[in-house]
DNA sequence: TATTCCATATTGGTATTACCAAATTGGCCC
DNA sequence: GGGCCAATTTGGTAATACCAATATGGAATA
């Protein structure tokens, strides 16, 4: 486990292979999207330029026929752009002009372009995502525990074990984990927290690709998550389940965060 | 407190007046929005029929001709709404036509209105709501109380103080607890977990208001409420503080559940 | 009969033009 | 200087036209 590989972070229903930097995703980088429209582009556009702060809250925007003049295109396509924005809440269209409103005032979707807005995403933003995330898998966990028929959760510490014999052996096993925790959220049942969970794993998936470099504790700390899991799911223990979660992302986030700090030349400011 | 009266659900942001029957807000009811714009209009109307249920996942919705002859207006208007429903994540929008995706896999931002679409919301959709909202608000106390000052510690023991003090008299403090909520978020200052509050926020506010009817529980576990938390900031535990919060919430969301239940007729299955 | 392939019709994507209503703006009047 | 009114700007919508990508259905093929 000393040699350099690929650091999974695996949560409710995401699995982001974490890279040291990061790269949008408009180029060929994921098979689709190939052919963005042109409202779509311009829509990337706009947003880029109000999240980088080149507009101050209440300012107006250009109007749509400046913008429509600006990239060479019709109105109509400037008009889906800026209505994709608004759904945002990032912009306010009434009839005299589009105002521009506070980032801390919109949309979750927002969280992905300002992850991917400069070349490195901020660590800060990234440990609170964690973090976040950390907080709705526990909850998934625990509610698993609670409305699991007898046959998953055997079905469940079976596959534990069965990670745990691969750890065992050296192997990977993050596919395998992020399957799991999926899993866990499937049984949870929530959709407020499976649709929050689409979110940020849109969020985070289409915008953005991490890659790192393995940390020593990799190894012992799964191992401690996957046994901590068994335990907790054997004995539907939901403290104890969402403890070895909590631990876990503990250090992941601790990871990940010195990972980003340590390469980070120009760190920006946090909203 | 025996005489029946509003019961506020203080969350992070969000002070939502339950009422018995809830109310879609095309009505007057939000000051706003009084000239919804005919791409709105169409996009709440296909919306609903989507949530209701009224296409099969992966069906084709009718073309966006068919649909503008439809609303008897034109393309322009259709197109809107319908990339406003794409973003919802709710249906794809290819050449050659917009197919259905399945509910579970959409934004968080169709929440509201799922929790509109009958005449009473779903008391199973509400618990979960709540549900989170209680772990991100134990998430926001509990980090505010790690990086506060010693004079935002002070500030907050002394407002939980009147509102102790106010509760004695009989006082409601529902507005006060939830502008007290809302400062923990802000000082804790995870823009994560402020931009899901916003969309939940929105969802309910925007959509559906409640009104119920006071519960006994309510002043207890108000006092209750207040006293942990003065507690767990006075002694800076994030323990304690989330520990009451989870309280409180256990016994709001049971009190909602039970009163949705009762009154509710037609109960429909949750996704 | 089942499959493959291709021409045709359908559909979304965009540009252009025109008109209306609401908000903004600037100048005028008090 | 402050308030009022008209001209301008701006968003909202409709209608039309054209292109490219997809879907469709029938014919040719195995």
């Amino acid at each position: 486990m000393v040699l350099p590989k690929v650091v999974q972070i695996c949560l409710l229903g995401v699995s982001s292979t974490m890279i040291k930097s990061t790269t949008l995703t408009n180029e060929r980088c994921s098979g689709r999207e190939a052919n963005p429209t042109r409202s779509a582009e311009i829509a990337k556009v706009l947003l880029t330029e109000i999240l980088r702060g080149q507009f101050r809250v209440g300012e107006r925007l250009p109007s749509e026929r400046d913008l429509a003049a600006r990239f060479q295109s019709g109105r109509g396509a400037v008009r889906e752009a800026l209505s994709q924005i608004e759904q945002l809440r990032l912009i306010e269209i009434n009839p005299g002009g589009a105002r521009i409103k506070s980032i801390r005032d919109s949309s979750i979707a927002v969280l992905g372009p300002l992850l991917a807005l400069d070349e490195k995403p901020d660590p800060l933003l990234v440990d609170q995502f964690l973090e976040t995330f950390s907080v709705l898998t526990q909850l998934s966990g625990r509610r698993a525990i609670t409305v699991m028929s007898i046959d998953q959760q055997h079905a469940l510490v079976v596959r534990l074990e069965a990670m745990i014999s691969a750890l065992a052996q050296k192997k990977f096993v993050h596919d395998e984990l992020r399957t799991f925790l999926e899993s866990l959220g499937e049984i949870s049942n929530n959709l407020v927290v499976r649709l929050i969970g689409n979110d940020l794993k849109t969020q985070l998936f289409e915008r953005m690709v991490f890659k790192g470099r393995q940390t020593d504790l990799d190894e012992e700390s799964h191992l401690r998550l996957l046994k901590g899991l068994k335990n907790g799911i054997e004995k539907s223990d939901g403290d104890l389940l969402s403890l070895s979660l909590e631990e876990y992302f503990q250090e992941l986030r601790l990871g990940v965060f010195q990972l980003l700090r340590s390469e980070n030349v120009g760190k920006k400011e946090l909203l």
